[in-house]
DNA sequence: TCAATAAATAAGCATATACTTATATAATGA
DNA sequence: TCATTATATAAGTATATGCTTATTTATTGA
């Protein structure tokens, strides 16, 4: 069982990982839908790499998953982190995206690979 | 009226604030009890400079307020932040801190200014 | 008035962070 | 097979962060 010091350290560490205006953006795009990186460049208007490396650190934390499609890899929440139901109640807290996904989608930008 | 992607970075800002373990521990212990920093310095084991500046940054961004009382200063949660709901949301999470303050009681190195 | 205690501040430093540009890897489709 | 597109990775850099030690400021009480 872990200590209480090392619990709170763990939390500190995922607050420190969402305390990115850009990692936290991608955090609440993706519990509304999955997006793949060049939306992602699109919607934060940042690099590429930039980008990719914000999501590497996502994953390795076990805060994304990723799914390859084609050309794209695809990025969506991780439901199984075991810190789930707190990140979670923070990323309800964070003010709806989803008309950043719409602006994309107006401008034919959306990735979809049916 | 603040726009969404402001609001994103406030809340961004927030969580890179209580991303560091002492600050997230202070966060909490001031969330169950007032203390003065010379208690965080036996609670944490840390310089006094130090604890002092992480005090520091919590009193700039209004999440602490301060009280001196004689020769202590002594911090408190700041109820009346404006995102104190999303603050008290995060710290709710956090394991209980009370136990390091009753083994400060117990080694009689609490403060009381009765 | 002055020594002791509490706390803040200043300056310096090592490390972490978030970008940049360049390049490598992977998949597609002509 | 090869050009194109998507993504990851590497290397370099400027800035931010969290400590350190030294010093200043404030309060107390003898």
């Amino acid at each position: 069982m872990q200590t209480a010091s090392a619990d709170i350290e763990t939390a500190a560490n995922l607050l420190k990982l969402l305390g990115d205006k850009t990692r936290l953006g991608i955090m609440k795009v993706v519990s509304e839908q999955e997006c793949c990186v060049c939306e992602f460049v699109e919607l934060f208007q940042m690099t590429q790499p930039a980008v990719s490396q914000h999501l590497r650190k996502l994953k390795d934390a076990g805060l994304v998953r990723e799914t390859r499609r084609g050309q794209w890899i695809f990025y969506s929440l991780n439901s199984d982190h075991p810190q789930f139901g707190f990140v979670r109640s923070i990323i309800e807290r964070i003010p709806n995206q989803t008309y950043k996904l719409d602006e994309l989608a107006a401008q034919a930008k959306r990735i979809c690979c049916d």
